[in-house]
DNA sequence: CATTAATAGTTGCACTCGCAACTAAGTCAA
DNA sequence: TTGACTTAGTTGCGAGTGCAACTATTAATG
C-alpha cells in the first residue's frame, strides 16, 4: 500500500510541460519568419492573421475569438496602425468601439505570411503524418475547448 | 489551376497556433498554483524539478535536459538560491560551473508541487481518455523532437 | 608555452506581458 | 433624468524574457 513516491514526478511526462515545448519548438521558426521580415509580434501577427480572415471587427471581437488578452489586443492594434497595415474607424453604433480593417500593404503582407504560415503547417504536418496531425487537430481542440479546469482544488 | 487562396490562411487551423493555446490553456491553472503557493516563475519551477528529478547538477545540465535558455536558468536559480531552496558549490572538476542541490525545503516544495503536478495531469488525462493522452505524448515528443525544421528556405 | 578559441555563467537593455486602475460611452431602471 | 452598473479600449507599472556583451576559466593548437 505504497502511497506513489512523489520524487517520482517527472517533467518529461508532465502534459502542460510537453505542450509547451511542442508550442515553442513550433512556434520559433515562424516567429523568426514575421519578425524578420515584417518585425512583428506574436500578437501583432495574430491580430492580423483575424483581420485578414474575418475582415472588419472591432477590437473586441478579436479578443472573443482568439483569446487574447484585451491589453495586448490594444497595442498590437496601435502598432499595426503606426506600420500602415490597419486603419481605424469610429463604430457608428457605439462610440466606444473601432472597427480595425487592414489596409492595402497591410492585406498584402497577410497574404505574404498566410501563404508561408501554409506552407510551414503542411512541412510539419507532413513530418508526423497527415491522418495523424488530423487527429491532434481534435486532440488540441478538445483540450482548449475542456479549457481550465478549475485549480485541483485540494 | 488555381493558386490556393491565400486568405484561406485560417489561424485555427494552424498547427503551432493550437500548441500554443493548447499549451496556455494547461499551464495556466497549475501556474497558478505554484505562483500562490510559493511565487514561483515557471521556470523556477522547472528548474526546481528538474533538480528534484534528477538530484545534483550543474546550471548547464539543466540547460541541456530542459531547453531552457541558460539566461533564464541563471535568474531561476539566483531566486531560488534567494528563496533558501538550492545551494550552490563550486565545482571540483571546473572552477567556472557551480552544482546545484536542493536543500532541505527545496526538496519538501518539490514533493509538494511534484504531488500536486501529477494529480493534475491525471485529471487532464482523465478528460481526454488515457489511451488518447498516450498517444498525444507520443506526437507531442516527435513533434519537440523533430525540433526545428529549419526555417522555410524559401 | 603562448595564443586563440570555446565554455559556464552573469548582467544590461530594450521589449513584451499581465494586472489593476482609469476614461469614455452605453445600459438599465426608478 | 439621474444614478448605479457594465463595457470598449488605453495606460502605468512591476516583472519576466531574449539577445548581445562581458568575465573567468578551460581546452586546443601551433
Amino acid at each position: 500500500m505504497d502511497m506513489p513516491d512523489t520524487t517520482d514526478f517527472d517533467l518529461e511526462r508532465f502534459l502542460p510541460y510537453l505542450l509547451n515545448q511542442a508550442a515553442e519548438a513550433t512556434s520559433r521558426s515562424f516567429h523568426a519568419t514575421y519578425k524578420a521580415s515584417y518585425g512583428m509580434t506574436r500578437t501583432q501577427w495574430r491580430v492580423l492573421a483575424n483581420l485578414g480572415k474575418f475582415g472588419s471587427m472591432t477590437a473586441r471581437d478579436i479578443c472573443t475569438i482568439s483569446h487574447i488578452e484585451k491589453t495586448k489586443v490594444s497595442r498590437a492594434v496601435s502598432a499595426l496602425e503606426a506600420e500602415g497595415l490597419l486603419t481605424r474607424s469610429p463604430s457608428p453604433q457605439d462610440r466606444r468601439a473601432e472597427i480595425l480593417a487592414l489596409t492595402d500593404q497591410g492585406r498584402v503582407i497577410f497574404a505574404d505570411l498566410g501563404q508561408r504560415a501554409i506552407a510551414y503547417d503542411q512541412a510539419l504536418r507532413a513530418q508526423i503524418g497527415p491522418e495523424i496531425a488530423a487527429q491532434l487537430d481534435d486532440l488540441l481542440r478538445r483540450i482548449i475547448a475542456e479549457g481550465e479546469l478549475g485549480p485541483p482544488e485540494d
